[in-house]
DNA sequence: ATATTTGCAAACGTTTTGCATAGTG
DNA sequence: CACTATGCAAAACGTTTGCAAATAT
């Protein structure tokens, strides 16, 4: 946390209350989070920003590398940088749930760049279906 | 073509011309088709369909099974049902390109089915990266 | 002191909706 | 004829921007 802090200062940024309680709600969430689920966090911590606000800091934090921003199925979801993984999306209740998993698209990522001449940075995979409850 | 007309209309849609021109547009390109490409498209056949009436009639063609909407970095893209394949998506110019593969997620899906209980329907794959001309 | 952060209001781009009219089966 | 498809205008939705005031360093 002093760690991301010391960060922040040293690219000109400033520690200020409502990024605190932005960088404990990454912290204690480890899956996605919608612009929803993070303003109701700090709601519930006492902080009402405005909007404008929230995505600003938001966009700082991805630029300070500790979260990154996913868009699944139209909508944006922020997530702290940390452990490689993907996500399953039921289509009905629309929870979001991590899956672990070893990167076994390196090979295949190999081969694309080889074959297209295209440099891959990242990529997104979710997986579509009905959680236990829904079907 | 025809069984796709006759599908629609046993489903109580009808043809009209721009659902025509629409189902044109779909077979004559492969890869996903963003909305404006779609109603560029439908100009250049002189149709100017107002953009309510393109967003209801791809929301039908979707019920009626024909095209699949995707969702790729906060956009909406449309593409024909057809041979499975992903696509590698550059971050510089926007462009994106179909990657053609086998379904080498099967196995992993079976995994993630049993171990979490889940049903899979579908998957979304994107590449994120640089092309040639940008790299 | 100065640059960053914030709230506010307004703009933006994309998609959706209600309603009256036109067109298909 | 009945019902679907269409155009239009307006609304909805998520996100961004410009500006002036507040705050961190």
């Amino acid at each position: 946390m002093d760690i991301i802090f010391d960060k922040i200062r040293e690219s000109g940024g400033r520690i200020t209350a409502i990024k605190k309680a932005l960088l404990e709600c990454f912290s204690e969430n480890h899956c996605i989070l919608s612009f929803k689920e993070i303003s109701g966090f700090l709601e519930k911590k006492n902080f009402k920003p405005n909007r404008s606000t929230i995505y600003r800091e938001l966009d700082l934090l991805r630029k300070f590398n500790v979260i990154e921003k996913k868009e699944i199925s139209g909508k944006s979801f922020y997530e702290k940088k940390g452990k490689h993984h993907h996500h399953i999306v039921c289509v009905k209740c629309k929870k979001i749930e991590p899956v672990l998993m070893d990167n076994f698209l390196e090979k295949i990522e190999k081969d694309i760049s080889r074959e297209k001449d295209f440099l891959i940075l990242n990529h997104n995979l979710e997986f579509i279906g009905k959680c236990k409850k829904c079907n």
